[in-house]
DNA sequence: GTGAAAGCGCTAACAA
DNA sequence: TTGTTAGCGCTTTCAC
């Protein structure tokens, strides 16, 4: 049997419309209403139904994401972050994965849309963003995060990749490279290409050879598979820039299995920030992504919207940090003298 | 301007309900009709709305997952692996965490609860699982997944966690080993205690000394603390058992720490089974749970009482691979002599 | 500050 | 197989 608002206000002794806004905030009750309906509720075990508030309300109290992949780790700390900051606000969070798809995505979006939520979080699958025009016209805000395309002029979060791209060459120039490998998921993510772009300007700067640039993908295994066969080739570069945790790890992997040693062969430089990355031998020196940072300020960028308020859109960037342990080192002497003979 | 479902019906020529039961395919409905809807749905670019579906049916195409962490990566890969089996049947998926409290946990799950989902699966926070009386009076289908207390006996899906303990510390000893550390996370957890079980009876079967047992916490910085202080002064145990994903991280790290190497000083058996362990110097020898089936499990189980079928409630118990890598050798003569001396 | 009552969009019962 | 209609539980005018 189940308890609805008009058990409570007939328990109390006071209308729906008064049980509704003690539970809603929407209107100011009396305080000893509102204790008597308090204790009427539980004593009840009252639950207010979402549904059919949110059908009346005609919105949900929800937030939704969309990612392109939920067993990419970065992908559910982000989700982590975001559910952070709206569970206090009394949001709930509804996740999917495009699986990398952009039919999926569409279908997805969808399907997330007729929960009509109070805001979307998307990562879109490529910077395609097909489903643009879909969110656009549903009139539910949303915000873009980690993968924006550049032409896009709504709410989007992103770290500022470019920074990171010099974070990164910056530290491995300092210690004395001048041959990079960078291993990039996709060049045909825009945050991809601006990591690239920050590298690319300190190696340009310092008069230094164009760095290698490997797609490795978007998954591990195809990342170490292609980053294995590369470095049996290849004896030149001194510093590996990962330009995500897929990639890190494809490094690491293939280092090991072409016997080549951190950092005395190569000096590697990890993205994103784990538990793993302390626990490896050596320590991996990344580039790590705010990601509680971003969950925040994806959730103000979507509160912005939320009662019909229109804040005009905007971009937030933030800064990524180097952490520097130990698995980035001056090369060899060696192997430099080898190296830029 | 919202699109409801008599915009479409009116267009079409048809009556509301026909509309309905072409979208949910409740009732059947003769071809040309169903094509007739399908045009006038696609030209109006309706959505059905779930609130209200939902609101009517009493129950929502959705299904909750609370979790303890949504930082620990078997939790999301699990949540991956349900999404994948729910998303083909048009269900959604809304996740929570507990944030290991119990007092959390209570109030999230009233909080999904409100959702009226079709069912929710919880990984409850401690064995006490003080939120399963919430659960059961509100006559919502659940699973019990990962953490089930012993005395449980509604719909669960697990590992077999002796047999886990058993085959990890079968192919130690095969190894030759004989002396144990086990990295559990908590004994507070039925599913750890059961690991160490496993692990026990082998060891006293072979008249071996029980194994070492360090509880080293459910995150990582705490198990690297104290796997750390421990290993300083440990000399002993030439095998290390984890129980879990962080403490396998953190018995590498203060492998690390300590200058101890695997697997020559130690071998290491790690828990779970992730893309960083292929990296690893040496890749790890690990248990690997099987999260895509426990998510069909978890889908299977809760499918069983979608409709008001009533099937009877079960356990299902599922089994772990040992996935033999390089983390784990023969202890060295030199070492094994001191050691068995 | 509170009550009465309409109605959100859909589905399920009932009729045809 | 399809149409008609009541009503799910809530919020939100509109009165007072």
């Amino acid at each position: 049997m189940v308890v609805s608002i008009k058990d409570v206000a007939q328990r109390a002794g006071v209308s729906p419309g008064t049980v509704s806004n003690v539970f809603s905030g929407n209107r100011a009750v009396k305080v000893d209403l509102i204790e008597r309906v308090r204790t009427a509720a539980a004593e009840l075990g009252y639950q207010p139904d979402r549904a059919a508030s949110q059908l009346r309300a005609g919105k949900a109290k929800v937030v939704a994401a969309l990612v392109p992949d939920l067993n990419n780790p970065f992908f559910t700390t982000l989700i982590a972050a975001i559910e952070a900051s709206v569970r206090g606000e009394g949001y709930d969070i509804i996740v999917s994965s495009s699986h990398g798809n952009a039919d999926e995505e569409a279908s997805r979006l969808s399907a997330l849309l007729g929960w009509k939520p109070a805001g979307v979080v998307i990562i879109p699958c490529t910077d395609e963003f097909t489903s643009r025009e879909l969110l656009a016209s549903s009139g539910v805000p949303f915000v873009v995060a980690d993968r924006v395309p550049s032409l896009f002029d709504g709410d989007a979060v992103t770290v500022d990749n470019v920074d990171a791209g010099e974070k990164a060459a910056e530290h491995l120039v300092a210690l004395g490279h001048r041959r990079f490998v960078v291993a990039a998921s996709s060049m045909k993510l825009q945050n991809i290409r601006e990591r690239c772009e920050g590298i690319e300007a300190v190696l340009i700067r310092e008069g230094f050879p164009a760095p290698t640039l490997i797609e490795v993908g978007l998954d591990f295994d195809t990342a170490a598979d292609r980053l294995g066969t590369f470095m049996a080739g290849e004896r030149q570069a001194t510093a590996f820039i990962a330009l995500t945790n897929f990639a890190t790890l494809g490094i690491l992997a293939s280092a090991n299995k072409n016997g080549v040693s951190v950092p005395r062969d190569i000096s590697v430089m990890g993205f994103d920030d784990y538990s793993w990355m302390h626990a490896f031998n050596p320590p991996l020196t990344a580039i790590r992504q705010p990601v509680e940072d971003m969950g925040r300020a994806i959730w103000n960028r979507l509160r912005g919207h939320l009662n019909d308020e229109d804040e005009p859109a905007a971009r937030e960037k933030l800064l990524c940090d180097l952490v520097v342990r130990a698995s980035t080192g001056a090369p060899t002497t060696e192997v430099g003298k080898l190296r830029t003979a």
